[in-house]
DNA sequence: TCTGGGGTCCTAGGACCC
DNA sequence: TCTGGGGTCCTAGGACCC
C-alpha cells in the first residue's frame, strides 16, 4: 500500500502558525511580484477565488477587508516543509517526497491492521509539531492514494485519513471523483474525456483498454491501470534531477542588455549554487528572455539558446559567464522584457565529471571550483549572498519583487543576522 | 497600471545510418 | 510518369504535475 501525505492550504497553513489571527478566516498567498493567488484557504476557495487568480482582480475584497492576503515567503514554506518531511521520514521505512507540501509513504511490511492507526498517529503528530494540518489517503497505487487523499480532506468525518483497500470502496471513490481530478488529466485531456461521455474516474476505468490505448496512449493506460488497482508509477528510484531553472518576471520590464545582464548572472550564479549543494555540474546552461505576453499591443520575443560546456562545471563564473554570453546572442533591443531566467541541464555527478580533451585548463578549474566553495562558505543556507561576483546585480535581487504583505523570518533568521552584521 | 516558478515525461518528426 | 525498407538518435513542443 501506498499512503500520500498531503499538506492542507500548506503556504496558508504556514502563515497561519505564525500568525493564528489567520485561522477562520479566508485567507490567500500570492506569487512572486504578488502576481496571482497559489495557495487558498478553506474559505477563500468557499468565496469562490480560483488559483491562479490575478491579484488585481481580487484586490477589493482585501480593501473591504474580506479578504487576508500574504505575500510568499518561500523560505519559510521550504522551512516548515523539511519539519514535515522529517517527521515522516522519522516515523516509516521509506518516504519519496513528491513536492513541497506531499509525500509518499511506502508502507511494504505494515501489517492492514496498523496502517490507519499509524496514520492517524501521524496527522496528529505532524499538527502538533509543527502546527501543519494534513490529510493522508492510502490505497494500492498512488493514483488511488492521490484520490483517496482528496475524501480524507473533503469530508471531516475521516479525521485526515482515508483508506481504499477493497474494491467496494474503490468503485465508491472513483464514481464520486470527476474525472478531472484524476492525478494525470489536466486541463486539455478534461474537455475531450467529457465530450466523449468520460465525467467520472469511474467512467473512466469502465471503458475498453483498446479504446484507452488508441486515444490517449501510453500515459493514458498507466492512469486506467493504476485506477483499477494495478501498480504503473512505481516507486521512484534515487534520481538527481536532469535540470535545474532559476527564473523570476520583473516587477518593471527591463529594456537594455546591461539591465538584463545583471538579473541574467544571478539566475545563472543561482543555478550555480544550487548545482554545488547537491553535488553535481552541468553541461548546458540555456538562457530565455519573455516580453509581457499580456501587453497584446507591445512586439512579443521568447528567444532562447544554450551553450554548451566542454567540460562540466558548477562554479558560478563558468556557468555565468555561459549564461550571459547565451543572452548576448538572443538579446535585441527595442523590446521591453518581462521576465528572464537560466536553466541549467545534462547534469552528472560533480565526482564523474569528464574533463574535455582540449582547451581545458585544470588549474583554473580547481581555483574557480576554490572560490566557489568560499563564496557558499560565506554565503551559509539560504537567500543570502553576501560575496558575489562583480556581473551580479548589486544589492539582493531579491530586492526588487515586489512583496508588499510578506511575513517575517520567523524560523529563519539566520540570513538576516548575517545581512545585518 | 496589474497576470508565478520549477520541474518531468512523452511523442512526432527530422536527420542520419546502412 | 515512375524513387525502398528498416533502424537510431536528437530536438522541439506539448501535456502534465505541484
Amino acid at each position: 500500500m501506498y499512503a500520500l501525505v498531503d499538506c492542507n492550504n500548506f503556504f496558508v497553513s504556514c502563515e497561519r502558525v505564525f500568525r493564528p489571527g489567520l485561522e477562520g478566516k479566508a485567507v490567500v498567498v500570492l506569487s512572486n511580484n504578488d502576481g496571482c493567488v497559489v495557495a487558498r484557504s478553506n474559505e477563500s476557495k468557499a468565496m469562490g477565488i480560483k488559483m491562479g487568480t490575478p491579484y488585481y482582480q481580487i484586490s477589493r475584497l482585501a480593501e473591504r477587508g474580506c479578504l487576508e492576503v500574504c505575500s510568499s515567503n518561500y523560505t519559510l514554506y521550504g522551512d516548515m516543509s523539511a519539519r514535515v518531511m522529517s517527521i515522516l521520514a522519522g516515523t516509516v521505512p521509506k518516504i519519496e517526497i513528491y513536492s513541497i507540501d506531499e509525500a509518499f509513504l511506502l508502507l511494504d511490511g505494515i501489517s492492514e491492521r496498523q496502517v490507519v492507526p499509524l496514520c492517524s498517529g501521524l496527522v496528529a503528530k505532524i499538527r502538533k509539531w509543527t502546527g501543519i494540518p494534513v490529510s493522508i489517503g492510502i490505497a494500492p497505487t498512488k493514483t488511488l492514494a492521490k484520490i483517496a487523499s482528496h475524501f480524507a480532506k473533503k469530508y471531516r468525518g475521516y479525521h485526515g485519513v482515508c483508506m481504499i483497500d477493497n474494491d467496494e470502496k474503490r468503485r465508491k471513490a472513483l464514481s464520486l471523483t470527476p474525472i478531472d481530478e484524476v492525478w494525470g488529466v489536466g486541463r486539455k485531456l478534461a474537455p475531450k474525456l467529457r465530450e466523449a461521455g468520460v465525467f467520472t474516474a469511474l467512467d473512466y476505468t469502465e471503458r475498453p483498454e483498446s479504446w484507452i490505448r488508441d486515444n490517449y496512449m501510453l500515459h493514458g493506460l498507466r492512469t486506467w491501470m493504476e485506477l483499477r488497482g494495478t501498480v504503473c508509477v512505481e516507486a521512484e528510484t534515487e534520481a538527481s534531477r536532469k535540470s535545474i531553472c532559476t527564473s523570476r518576471s520583473f516587477a518593471e520590464m527591463l529594456e537594455s542588455e546591461e539591465d538584463l545582464s545583471m538579473k541574467v548572472a544571478d539566475f545563472a550564479a543561482r543555478c550555480a549554487r544550487k548545482l554545488r549543494e547537491e553535488g553535481t555540474a552541468a553541461l548546458e546552461v540555456t538562457t530565455f528572455l519573455y516580453t509581457n505576453r499580456f501587453r497584446t499591443d507591445l512586439e512579443q520575443y521568447f528567444p532562447s539558446a544554450t551553450v554548451r560546456l566542454q567540460t562540466a562545471a558548477s562554479n558560478s563564473q563558468e556557468i555565468v559567464s555561459a549564461a550571459l554570453r547565451a543572452l548576448h546572442t538572443i538579446f535585441r533591443p527595442g523590446y521591453r522584457y518581462k521576465k528572464a531566467g537560466v536553466t541549467v541541464g545534462n547534469i552528472v555527478p560533480a565526482d564523474a565529471v569528464q574533463a574535455s580533451l582540449f582547451g581545458f585548463d585544470p588549474d583554473l578549474r580547481s581555483r574557480n571550483d576554490r572560490i566557489s566553495r568560499i563564496m557558499d562558505q560565506v554565503n551559509g543556507k539560504g537567500d543570502s549572498s553576501l560575496l558575489r561576483l562583480a556581473s551580479q546585480k548589486p544589492g539582493h535581487y531579491a530586492s526588487d519583487i515586489r512583496r508588499e504583505h510578506c511575513s517575517g523570518r520567523y524560523s529563519t533568521c539566520f540570513d538576516e543576522l548575517i545581512e545585518v552584521r
